[in-house]
DNA sequence: GGAGGTTGTAATCGGATGATTACTAATCGG
DNA sequence: CCGATTAGTAATCATCCGATTACAACCTCC
């Protein structure tokens, strides 16, 4: 296999392990496991674990803003909905690429680490100026539609929609949370979607 | 010091470095530093590093529910804003305790552990429970509620206060995303706020 | 066909880390 | 004052993990 194939393959792979543990919680060998490789291979390509997930962070930042780009240079054709909505369905589809939300996430939380936390404020901040500058969102807008989002991710990070069926309550969380996209989540990441 | 006493010391400087780091990037022995004891010590009064956790963890939601009920449960008396609003200020308040909201995120995100990632299942639906069931919030209230709180964390995960006066963007996000409340973030959570 | 680059591994190292054991100094009730 | 409980440590263990080194198989182009 090609150099630049491998490195994509081992990006995938990461970007679901990632997502699953976070950046101290997964190893170098766990990815290279995956990715049916040796250990010392993968922090060979990459040079550091960090350096890893920093290239990591960066592809699931920068799917997610072609993700949102093509949605809104994209002709409405027969989807009448408001932007909001048109691109907080975009950002449930990113369901589909195994480990993109929670790696984000993970990021996320790691504010105080000094290379991973300044990346991802500055991912954060890319994200808000999208919005902002590109999506011509109102503040209010901005506002709804990231936290929105953020509750969406949240819910995910503790895998709601895994245990679903086994707590009413629970349950009853998605449908307030989730709402219309309710059906979509569970088909995505509901339970028996696992690794 | 008395084994109670120190046990609630050690449950106190646990929390701000859990939510710093995270519970896979913090050792006990940075949690024996900071109280000032021995490694051995942590390990053997809470059996393992992960009980320790959990413990955190319980400490934090159990402080958020409290000062949830004791909001809901005072007199109005001068404060004419919604419940809503009340329990958003005390939920900002939080940040006098260094640590809570950041270990909540942590644990949130952890949901692919069986363990800390079950008690973090059952920690959010309670707060769930909280809202629907002593707040009599309506779904909608809960939807917004939630959304807000999780948007809020996660700018206090990604350390966007701490950052602030370094992008005019950040901190027109801050601006946008705290509104009323960007003063009291920033004077609680700001940079200098520092460990 | 062989030189050189490319893809990959086996072996191993050094440090960190959670946990265990065995011990000690202080405190306290009788 | 003494036996026992309590608070705490030093030393050490076994393991894990990221990183380094040295080497091997394979492809390719002249």
């Amino acid at each position: 296999m090609s150099a630049a194939d491998r490195r994509e393959q081992i990006l995938d792979v990461a970007t679901g392990l990632f997502g699953d543990r976070g950046f101290h919680g997964t190893t170098t060998d766990q990815v290279a496991q995956a990715a049916g490789i040796s250990q010392p291979y993968v922090v060979r390509m990459f040079g550091t674990k960090e350096k890893l997930f920093l290239e990591v962070l960066d592809r699931a930042l920068g799917l997610l803003l072609h993700t949102f780009r093509r949605i809104l240079e994209s002709p409405a054709g027969d989807d009448d909905r408001p932007m909001q909505a048109r691109l907080g369905s975009g950002y449930v589809d990113l369901l589909g690429t195994r480990g993109v939300h929670r790696t984000l996430l993970h990021a996320f939380v790691s504010g105080n680490d000094p290379v991973i936390g300044a990346a991802a404020r500055r991912g954060f901040v890319d994200i808000y100026r999208f919005l902002r500058d590109e999506a011509k969102f109102t503040p209010a807008e901005v506002e709804v539609f990231l936290s929105q989002g953020m509750l969406f991710s949240v819910l995910l990070g503790i895998e709601l929609p895994a245990a679903f069926g086994q707590d009413s309550d629970a349950d009853e969380l998605m449908q307030v949370a989730f709402a219309d996209k309710c059906g979509v989540v569970l088909e995505m990441a509901g339970p028996g979607t696992a690794r």
